[in-house]
DNA sequence: ATATCTCATATTGGATCCAATATACAACAC
DNA sequence: GTGTTGTATATTGGATCCAATATGAGATAT
């Protein structure tokens, strides 16, 4: 469940549950998920089992159960006796995402703004001015989805959470694309600002609204300056 | 891709994509999808790698990509060295899972009903007899799907469709529980025409309206009944 | 009797080996 | 040259084997 937790009776030893260390198998889809959506490895490019499982040390049942586990997520798509290949998105497909994550998230947001704690108002408010303030393209994505995440996390909705985490997922290379553009980091960061403005004066709809807005400007955005358009 | 196709030309053979066949890993994990599902394997039984390889007759390596896969899905959870059990839910969980629904179908349905055509909407409404005709409680569940299913199919949005079928998957016991109530299978089939009639009057924001009502009176039905409430 | 400690067994995680298939390239026919 | 066929190699899918851990029954101490 949780990660490593201390006990405080008797024993003066930071434990932790082993049963809930990773496995090999783990291990390798957390490292195979982040490259794939951070676009180390590129759309179409092939997964050889062999050749991972030999960058891990370990062998190719691990592997092949990680992959198993990304073709679940859609992160890879899989042939028999051909192999994995990353997956990747149709203009149309892209937007039907973004769509889904418009849906979802203003919804995860909305029900979020009632439980936040001021703790977590300002951890938030230190994400957004960190994310704001980095000059370093290559932190941006992973400040962005830090920020909302905070936000989200006070909604309790594992499921709703679960869901937008995965559409992100396969469109992370896309929003990392898209705040390189011009204007994009500039915009995303106001329009976090404004989002937090909306949580921190408990105003849920409108903090919804700018949510929805922000998704779909930065479908429109991307949408504009991708080839087929 | 496709499935089975056949070609036109010289040959006249009926041919089909052997690489497209199913792998033993593949099948394992629909059958146990189904099994789940369908409430075969009940809540927090354990799977056994070994028993379901004999009864697969292949190997605990095909096993274990399935289970992999049906974690990825929410169906298992597994902890280390100690196997993978049924998940069950919640009741909170469960009506997460529900409201998921009611925010998602609606839109699908929204999508679908402009692109209907005569052919579909006559076998949805075939499928739709089926399900009211039917006088086997084993088979409501199948043919309640079927027919959403159908329905769904027009709209072409397949993100949407496939967050709603994990969600459908997650909750598919209880909605079969659901339909053995009383009223249950009632009321399921009196709605059920109800949404069809919006479909073929090209109404999409009333069949919308209608299914958002059909998923949350399901949700508060279950809920009512389940013993924690 | 209760609690603790072995230790045998069951079960999972992973490594290694073999089989089935894909792919690329050479040989060959025309 | 073009197109087909055979063959060698690479790669995946699956089986078998070994290692690590969990579980439960019996032994032992208090």
């Amino acid at each position: 469940m949780r990660g490593a937790q201390s006990y405080e009776v008797g024993m003066k030893l930071d434990s932790m549950d082993i049963s809930a260390t990773a496995s090999a198998s783990t291990i390798v889809f957390n490292a195979l998920r982040k490259a794939i959506i951070e676009g180390q490895l590129e759309e179409g490019e092939a997964l050889r089992q062999d050749e991972i499982a030999r960058l891990f040390n370990t062998s190719r049942i691990p592997v092949r159960e990680a992959i198993s586990r990304l073709q679940e997520q859609g992160l890879v798509k899989t042939q028999r006796y051909k192999g994995a290949i990353v997956a990747g998105l149709s203009p149309e497909e892209t937007e039907e995402i973004f769509d889904l994550r418009s849906l979802i998230e203003p919804e995860i947001i909305r029900t979020a703004v009632p439980k936040m704690s001021t703790a977590l108002l300002k951890a938030a408010r230190e994400k957004c001015g960190a994310f704001s303030a980095c000059k370093d393209p290559n932190e941006w994505g992973d400040l962005n989805r830090d920020f909302h995440d905070t936000l989200y996390s006070a909604s309790e909705l594992k499921f709703f959470i679960e869901i937008a985490d995965n559409a992100i997922d396969r469109v992370e290379r896309q929003i990392r694309a898209q705040l390189i553009l011009s204007n994009g980091m500039e915009r995303a960061g106001r329009e976090h600002f404004g989002i937090l403005e909306a949580c921190e004066n408990g105003d849920a709809d409108q903090a919804s609204q700018l949510i929805k807005d922000h998704i779909l400007g930065a479908k429109q955005s991307l949408l504009q300056h991708l080839p087929e358009s």
